[in-house]
DNA sequence: TATTGCTCGATACAGCGTATTGGATATGGC
DNA sequence: GCCATATCCAATACGCTGTATCGAGCAATA
């Protein structure tokens, strides 16, 4: 149809400069981009794709599954993530706390993390970098503190981040999040159903994320701790 | 079509007895044995409704959301989860034994836990039951301990069946899982990019993952008691 | 009885991950 | 040097998802 015009009337075809030069790490940065903005249910392969002003197939020569997108976008996270400090305790305090930034940083890492088996470079580097700055404490005892601390982070982070969501759900104003919630608690704690827990919501702390985070995990060091000196 | 031959010919048609009476129970039920069998994948809106022999739009006379099913699922399963004992230790492992449980035979509970604000009557009584059975310890250490041992169990809980999903997916047989993450892990340390990692992997201790489970939570407990007597 | 209102379920829609396939391009054979 | 063949890539297609919409059938009211 078009080729009814001579050659001089056509106008030129918009040039597309080169098929697009993709590679992982472009994938991977678009998709981060994506879920930073509007979390994980906004990565789509089909949505990145266009990001890359790209056909949803020309993906599937990087990654063979939408799941290894995601395990990509947790390891390259993990490249933000060492551990740092002298002793064990305030290595395995800063693996926590850097984990935690990260998922402020990135929530949907909450989503993420202990869902899928993490072996990917980076991650790698970081269990790498943790046992050696753990000083040669012996490993009958080393594993499993990692090992726990990790599962403590794991919690507290999606336990944080979920609560945060419900948070801004309610309404980007401060504490609206009482005005939905609250009410149903209200009228649930007055049947006298839960006498116990209505007590703490009432009388019990309050504290911020930050000293919910620490204090739980300085429990954890601090068993730790003792294993370790007896 | 069909009404060309006359009633005589015309076979009854089969016998719906009465439109299928629901419930959120019914429906609730229905997803679980989805969700057990197959995983959570397998629950989509339109296979409970054929489970249950109704049409997806059925559903939402009971639901408003399919994220409310899950949460639904979830306050189900926490009507198993009581904690039992004397002394708040005893409470505290009872419930992190009770849940980690209950995800072991509702795989799927460990990729909702901690992913949604947990409001439900069951969920709640589990709360009210552990605060009550903590016998009076003063709240500002009581509140950070239940925080701490529930995040604790929801990362355990999440990395133990990531792994045995991971297992199980590399073939029935044991250890299988080596034969297909082996080899790359291998070759991985093989390139000395990650000793400290290798010589723990190769010296360290191979835990099963009941003791995995409980030496964490000891650590837990053992700081929880370091601060409570203190 | 006629009409209105309402409820409920079939259909429809937009989006998903990915299998398939058809066409353009590069390569080898005569 | 030209044609047949193979290869690679991306557009189309499929089956599925959660849920909005809308029309038919029924109950209740005037």
């Amino acid at each position: 149809m078009v080729g009814a015009m001579v050659v001089w009337e056509r106008p030129e075809p918009p040039d597309r400069p080169v098929p697009a030069p993709l590679s992982r790490e472009r994938l991977v940065r678009a998709a981060i981009q994506l879920a930073d903005a509007d979390g994980l249910d906004a990565v789509s392969l089909r949505k990145v794709a266009a990001a890359l002003d790209v056909g949803p197939m020309r993906l599937y020569g990087y990654i063979e599954t939408k799941e290894e997108l995601l395990d990509l976008m947790v390891d390259a996270v993990y490249a933000e993530i060492r551990p740092a400090g002298d002793g064990w305790r305030q290595v395995l305090r800063s693996l926590a706390e850097a984990t935690r930034q990260a998922a402020r940083q990135h929530e949907w890492l909450a989503d993420l993390l202990g869902g899928r088996p993490q072996l990917g470079p980076n991650t790698l580097a970081t269990g790498d970098a943790v046992l050696a700055a753990m000083g040669g404490v012996d490993l009958d005892t080393v594993v499993p503190a990692v090992a726990a601390v990790n599962a403590y982070v794991v919690g507290a982070v999606r336990r944080e981040i979920t609560e945060r969501r419900a948070e801004r759900a309610s309404g980007i104003d401060i504490k609206q999040f009482q005005r939905v919630y609250g009410p149903y608690l209200e009228r649930t704690f007055a049947t006298g159903r839960f006498p116990a827990l209505a007590t703490v919501v009432r009388d019990g702390p309050h504290l911020s994320a930050d000293e919910n985070f620490r204090i739980g995990l300085d429990f954890l060091l601090d068993g730790i701790e003792a294993r370790m000196s007896s």
